[in-house]
DNA sequence: TCATTTATGTGTCAAGCGATACAGAATATA
DNA sequence: TATATTCTGTATCGCTTGACACATAAATGA
């Protein structure tokens, strides 16, 4: 029993990465169906029969967003040498990948749902859910490195990850108002100056 | 010749508080006059009358911020004994506004209008030029402290004053994220880590 | 007293929103 | 070939949006 009935006429995963675009550079509410027809190429009906509705399409954006250029930013991450060189790896690559040419500043996940307003609580707190991740994957991070004995156990690391972060989230507004991938990269390296003394925090919390 | 017709039956000032609040929560694309109405108890043809349009009423609630929220920020800078302290200052001073009890979290001029989407280039580009002045008001004072011979000639002090502001600006998405004012405190403490070692950049821009 | 001026509340405008009903077209199975 | 199944384009649904027309109310000035 193969497929029945007349075969879709567009490309679905063409599709919804035009659709990742769109909701990337105008967030899910300041994306109308009509921009999304306009850029998917694909009228409303055929959007609905295949993604279900504009949330859910929105879903799979970000999911895409995750994998790909999310993802760029996680495995870069992890294959690091060491725990200071993943955050710096981090923050680099976010620099670069937020200043693509030809595609849309920032982050989908920091930019694409920050206002709760009327009907699109759902999906803000989903991407709240993705962002929270990266602090906990980025925590994990450092943990590991306590406990291969490449770090000390005195700092308040939940707070040094949360700062990394912050910097991160940051360089999408930073993005989005045009900030050149060089100045980006300068930002990254400010932050990692902050690195070693950090590192070195006493245990009444202060730096030496 | 003193006031003619038929006087305002509301407080045009709480009205503008209401709306700029509202604004501030949902963003100005997410705002509808029906929110609008409703938080100012006002109908819309004397909102009308008062304000112009959404487009000058968000203008009004953004100066009002300004003066307000933001002005506390801008003055606990300018009163600070040294440049250090007027970083530390300003980021801890945020911190307080961006967690404010009964109020909006983050910055309305930062969450304001981050999308361009089809109507609102306009008010985007207004509330950049806004968070533009505040990266150069910060650049200022750094140079003011170079100038005083507070502070060293070699660094590059736009990276710097940028990387603050991003700071900043990532701890507004934070707080709409639910982060606690401890937390964006340590994320300030943080930043403020870094900045002994900014300071003392050698003139090939490498930490020493 | 009465014209003038300004603000108010009711009701409504055209346009756009997300989402579908419907009939026809294109495929697989029987 | 006939039937069932699925996708396509047209057209439109009910609803909300920002904005305003209109008649009325409440003040001042002559």
């Amino acid at each position: 029993m193969t497929q029945r009935g007349r075969p879709r006429s567009f490309d679905r995963a063409a599709a919804l990465r035009r659709a990742m675009e769109v909701f990337w550079a105008q967030g899910y509410d300041g994306t109308s169906m009509s921009n999304l027809i306009a850029a998917m190429n694909v009228n409303s009906p055929s959007i609905y029969a295949a993604f279900g509705s504009k949330e859910a399409l929105f879903r799979e954006a970000v999911a895409l967003y995750r994998e790909t250029e999310g993802g760029r930013i996680l495995s870069a991450m992890t294959t690091a040498p060491s725990t200071r060189a993943a955050i710096e790896t981090m923050l680099r690559v976010s620099a670069e990948e937020y200043t693509r040419p030809g595609k849309p500043r920032g982050c989908l996940i920091v930019l694409g749902a920050l206002h709760a307003d009327d009907g699109n609580e759902v999906m803000r707190r989903e991407l709240q859910v993705h962002r929270a991740e990266s602090l906990t994957m980025l925590l994990q991070r450092l943990k590991r490195g306590v406990a291969e004995g490449e770090l000390p156990n005195g700092p308040d690391w939940r707070a040094i990850a949360t700062f990394y972060i912050t910097v991160q989230q940051g360089m999408s507004i930073q993005a989005r108002d045009g900030a050149t991938r060089k100045a980006l990269l300068a930002v990254a390296d400010c932050a990692i100056a902050a690195w070693d003394g950090l590192v070195s925090y006493r245990r009444d919390g202060r730096a030496l």
